[in-house]
DNA sequence: GATGAATGAGGATTCATTCAT
DNA sequence: CATGAATGAATCCTCATTCAT
């Protein structure tokens, strides 16, 4: 069971995360793998206590429930994600002469290095988002929250500057929305792919631009 | 495990359902309400009989393990999802003159359509197609490779008739696939959403047909 | 659990088995090879319904239970393999002049048939006694006594004719039940034979009578 | 199903066993008793748990499979009985000058006492080598080897001696694997006796020498 | 007589969790 | 801190048996 406040959970979890143990750096790095690769529900502790060369029981001095180990890698990467995520970006976005094109680029490039070098987590995050109904109530509307607060400023900025259509927030929001959940998920998470070549990005950046329908001329 | 080749399995699965008992349609009917919700693995056998009324050895009678129940939920879902899905929207083009636009409506309208109909399957397959590697790896090569043959096709059509810019096909695909599964799994899944609005419809037609961004006049 | 009377039972079972129908006659065929083989206690009734063509309750029709059909199976053997045996061979003795080395001889050639022709049927006879205590405690006496009687006729009767050394009966019993039941139980069960050589005849003939110890000259 | 090679399988059990706590001991103790009575097929975990007063889950902790459980038992047993068996009596038989008569009667006690020490084993071990034909073909080989190598040895020494007939060594091992499997099974198995008396070993030792057939004056 | 769908008690096995050391 | 033996509830699955057709 998840509590109530999804912030408390952080705090106190955060806490221990000070003072790691290697023993605990271990456990961790191998209930990622684990999780990542088979499911947080096909995943025994005895399977990870074994793979980290740990006794059963350390795992639960450490983390108490099976659930909060999941938290415990879940959560930090979560509230990593967004705030990381644009607010150096917009503010650099703020003085500079930037073009949505360029903002775009650089945001998907920062975004897509994140993910990369966190890809276990972000699959561990996703599956068990998408698989459990439980956790999906709890977290996604903290993440929506999250993103749109951010997303509305920069959408208004460039819509001022004419780089945007003028589309309802709300639309653009969803469109970026689908387009960017499709693109991680397809890419990190059913193609298993490690990394994004630069062209992908191209690509998308120009899709995300102009469509691929032809305006008749 | 799953067979190496989905269609024997399918053939195997779809002649047992031919004579269908009653409590057998109840089996499979509670079991995709609690897989779409609890998914597969955190749902059990017991569980699943109590709500159906049955014994729990009924349901092993007839599907012998929990998984090849599973199977049976998914693979006649998967079956049907392409093939019905463009060729008769395919069939109807070739002889029309519809532009890109009419058949891009239409084909999302009618796909939309049918998974809203099997909306709990849908989540299903979705949900552990993404959380179990080993049927990932069965299944979605399958499932690209009979999305892409068809889509190919279209896209070619539409190129010739000048709707869609010349972009290659790879890449369009891409995209196409990018967000289509992106707006599948957003709405379906995460938002868990019964129906589609029409003026969401129009909304990711424009989109893919324009993109939001701006051309500089 | 077997009946205190078991010649009760084989009366009830026999009168059934006049009117033996196809499917009947193959039940019991498959259900003796499938006993013989993997015994009674790793067959299912499923498993030998399929084998037999034949629906799980046709089975339960005719033998009422699992263990009926066991008996069904086992009585027949049993009730057969001591009144068949010596009682016509001992006939013959009485008038013949024949030497007990012959009557040896064709005693075990005439018992080595008949398990040969029933081998699987002795297989599972002898397998079921040794395994269930409960068994054994039922039918080892009946067997133990059905022997006795027989044998020490004849054994009086070498006795008065002076081929068989002056050893107490009971002693002789023993090393005659210790050398066949070691005999059969080599070969038919862990030997797995189908049949026995005359040579392998002679040798225990020989044996019987003489041993392998070399009297000191 | 059973590894192999027999070695590698007794000495990976083997080493677990070096520190077996309590419970573990009482875990084995019980289930030979109840694979003795009843059979390894009709024994249930659950019965071995509570008559050990272990709760269920011990048993697979240690010991993994109830297959393995009963390896556990069985390997440490045939591995012991044979190597146990002449190897030391065949020793002292070099130097001395003892009959074979001799060695058979110490051979008989020795081997005997063995079985008596270990009766519930050896009754588990003999019940489940002829009631499931895998195991059988997989231990039965091994068992016949290593018992065939020491008995030839010793067969030929007396055999030098005078004190055995002239016959093929092959014949002599058949008669003595029918008299001995004869007698331990009779005796332990199928009789269910605790101990042998001394007369009952000059009786078959008589009757190896000899047989009891009388040769015509 | 024969079927086969349905049963439900019981069986082996798994697994998160506890606790004495 | 760390261990690992022990737990027992829960899980998937088997199987002899019943019964309506």
């Amino acid at each position: 069971m998840v509590n109530n406040n999804l912030l408390d959970e952080m705090a106190k979890i955060l806490k221990k995360s000070n003072k790691q143990t290697v023993k605990q750096k271990k456990i961790i790095e191998v209930a990622i793998t684990l999780f990542a690769e088979k499911g947080y529900s096909n995943t025994a502790t005895s399977e990870i206590a074994k793979m980290a060369g740990v006794a059963e029981g350390t795992i639960f001095k450490h983390y108490g429930t099976k659930e909060n180990l999941l938290l415990s890698i879940m959560v930090p990467f979560i509230k990593d994600f967004f705030p990381t995520m644009a607010d150096e970006l917009i503010g650099e976005l703020m003085n500079d002469k930037c073009t949505f094109e360029e903002f775009l680029r650089a945001f998907l490039t920062n975004r897509i290095a994140f993910i990369s070098e966190n890809r276990e987590i972000f699959q561990v995050v996703i599956k068990e988002i998408i698989y459990k109904e439980e956790l999906k109530n709890e977290i996604l509307p903290y993440i929506l929250e999250a993103a749109s607060v951010r997303l509305v400023k920069v959408i208004e900025i460039f819509k001022q500057r004419g780089d945007i259509k003028d589309i309802p927030n709300d639309s653009i929001l969803k469109m970026l929305g689908t387009v960017m959940s499709g693109f991680f998920i397809s890419n990190f998470i059913l193609l298993n792919k490690k990394s994004i070549s630069e062209d992908a990005i191209e690509d998308i950046v120009f899709f995300i631009l102009n469509g691929f329908g032809q305006s008749p001329q």
